[in-house]
DNA sequence: AAATATAGTGATAAAATGTTCACTATGTCA
DNA sequence: TGACATAGTGAACATTTTATCACTATATTT
């Protein structure tokens, strides 16, 4: 993305949240000075093929934004505080940001996140992680990302089920492994039903 | 507002949910069987004589919600996140909440908290609660209150130093019950060295 | 030096959208 | 019953908005 598109980016972004409804052409021409809609057309025909916003043709004032690019933006407040949401069950093979897995909000400190990137809480089912102060029903806040290193502790998704454990690879042996006496490794390097949803950055606990 | 008004009110907040911008005057009509723009018109000319929307005139699909339509959706969200300072070393007889203790602030969702009380947040030293899950280097939210119930977990000020422990009493003894079998139990029946600054109603940790 | 990507003008065409008209119909309230 | 608010049609029209053209200019890369 040029500087000139991420300017226009973020006019659009602006308009958005002032507004209630996207930019025409004009209305961005206007703004940056380009007299020709077509100088815009074609900024926005870039942003499009680069992933940054979606142009509902045969329609006018429809720019929306992706995913993508809203990531860019993280949603940082004047307060320091970021709204992230908490999924309940995520399903396999589902975008993880699908809305039917939203279950609420959590507003965060924003020194627990790193600028674009997507976080998200998950509430901890069972105990298997309780050596390490990971008590069920606490709320893990995990940043999204496919990748782990050794000893992380990740967000696993394993036969179409999340679990929470710390990640060891050792050649090509992946191991997560609980933090209870009580549970054994699992292994999983034959297994093709395992991705890595996210890294565990913070724990958020709430008594009664 | 009439039902049809409130169906049509509730059509553009689904279509700006699911597009990221307005219906126009046509989409509406469509999705409601009215054939004839006007009618529409006159439908959104009332919402917007009641309250419910604006419309930039001499522009197009620029229909937006207001607050109070938003509030009908149950939606408004006004600052879901709270600032609570984070206290450092709290000196015995100085008012917990005097500038030298602060030692920096902290947003939280405000789900955990009750109106109308203090809140702060304070780093924990030591292990002695591991088996509660409390870590050292955690930051416990903490309700400002002097007086607790059994099996509250507390924040206490003992001989001029505070802990975090399990409060109990039976009779006229007073126990402070650490969540780790190396560390005793604090009698504090006969000090008067020792008063309850808080309850902790929530912890934070964030890794690394 | 030539090719390529970015950035822009000015004009015109085409499509989408909002505005207004006269007219009809139905239910509610006083 | 009469007044009034709500709800709708169908058409004509004006405005807003997007699409596309040929052309210019400036960097960067090959």
């Amino acid at each position: 993305m040029t500087n000139r598109q991420e300017d226009i980016l973020k006019f659009i972004k602006k308009f958005l949240d002032q507004n209630g409804f996207p930019p025409t052409y004009r209305e961005i021409g206007r703004h940056f000075s380009i007299s020709s809609t077509f100088g815009v057309k074609r900024h926005l025909d870039a942003l499009i093929k680069k992933g940054y916003i979606n142009i509902d043709s045969n329609s006018n004032r429809s720019i929306s934004l992706t995913d993508k690019s809203l990531s860019l933006f993280n949603e940082i407040q004047e307060n320091n505080s970021v709204e992230i949401p908490i999924l309940g069950r995520v399903a396999a093979g589902y975008p993880v940001f699908a809305e039917e897995n939203i279950e609420g909000t959590l507003y965060i400190d924003s020194s627990l996140i790193n600028k674009g990137n997507n976080y998200f809480g998950l509430k901890v089912r069972g105990d298997s992680m309780i050596d390490d102060g990971i008590f069920e029903g606490d709320t893990v806040i995990v940043k999204s990302q496919n990748d782990a290193i050794n000893n992380d502790i990740i967000i696993a998704m394993v036969d179409n089920d999340t679990t929470v454990k710390r990640y060891k690879k050792s050649g090509s042996k992946i191991n997560l492994i609980p933090a209870n006496k009580n549970y054994n490794n699992i292994e999983v390097t034959k297994r093709d039903n395992f991705s890595i949803l996210g890294k565990v950055v913070g724990v958020y606990r709430i008594y009664n």
